[in-house]
DNA sequence: GCGACAG
DNA sequence: ATCTTGTCGC
């Protein structure tokens, strides 16, 4: 599939990371989408190893089925990463792997579940945002930890599969804390972009089974990473 | 110096 | 994220 061209790579610095952030910002539309159209849905995930002193990933993009959840394709890359992990930024660290990735999809998932928050971020423009603005097309974050923001912190939802409770920072929906296990803590859900946060649940909730918390696409693209790392380690460890 | 901190 | 064994609870 193709990705779109937005400039991104050899960035200098932080300031110029929150420019990027701050000019995609104000093309985030958060609109309604027709459910019954989505017909594939993928995950994407990235696993991390150390060789040497440096850093490696491998990222996987697990493509299914929507309505039967059948594995209909998956692709991944793998390389260096260059830029550190920093709270705030970490589309500029794992994009270039997932572009990379997406490029070799056949099929063009009609909405994308990220390992990581969307509009849930500092300047709402977390890893699922960021990435819609390279794949033209719906994106949902999934996290399984919380990014505290402005000092709010999140009010648990009820011990039921399903319940949740809205993210509400400066008056605004930032995304929902969602218990997607019974006696599990939940996960934090967000808009990617090109979509609302109803439809986002409901397709995360669509997409849950009594295996994870987390919602397949992610879960699988995340047990991928895994075999995709222990096989890319002995390769460059044989070198 | 100390705490915070998506992955 | 990753390093890692046992162990508490349903």
């Amino acid at each position: 599939m193709k990705t779109e061209n937005v400039h991104i790579f050899n960035l200098n610095g932080e300031d110029e990371f929150v420019q990027i952030q701050n000019k995609l910002k104000s093309k985030i539309d958060l609109c309604n989408i027709d459910e019954s159209k989505i017909r594939i849905c993928a995950g994407v995930d990235i696993a991390y190893w150390e060789d040497a002193g440096e850093t490696f990933g491998a990222c996987s993009i697990v493509v299914l089925d929507y309505n039967t959840t059948e594995v209909l394709e998956k692709v991944f890359s793998s390389g260096k990463i260059e830029v550190p992990y920093v709270a705030g930024f970490l589309a500029f660290r794992e994009l270039p792997l997932i572009i990379e990735a997406a490029e070799k999809l056949s099929l063009e998932p009609d909405v994308f579940l990220f390992d990581g928050n969307g509009y849930l971020h500092y300047n709402h423009m977390g890893i699922a945002t960021h990435s819609s603005f390279f794949l033209n097309k719906p994106t949902i974050g999934i996290a399984k930890s919380y990014l505290k923001i402005n000092r709010v912190e999140f009010k648990m939802p009820a011990n039921e599969v399903g319940a949740y409770t809205d993210i509400v920072i400066d008056g605004e929906i930032y995304g929902r804390a969602l218990r997607t296990q019974k006696n599990v803590k939940p996960i934090f859900l967000s808009c990617g972009n090109y979509i609302d946060l109803e439809s986002s649940y409901r397709i995360a909730m669509n997409l849950i089974n009594n295996k994870s918390k987390l919602p397949i696409p992610v879960r699988l693209a995340d047990l991928e990473t895994h075999i995709l790392r222990e096989r890319f380690k002995e390769e460059t460890a044989a070198q």
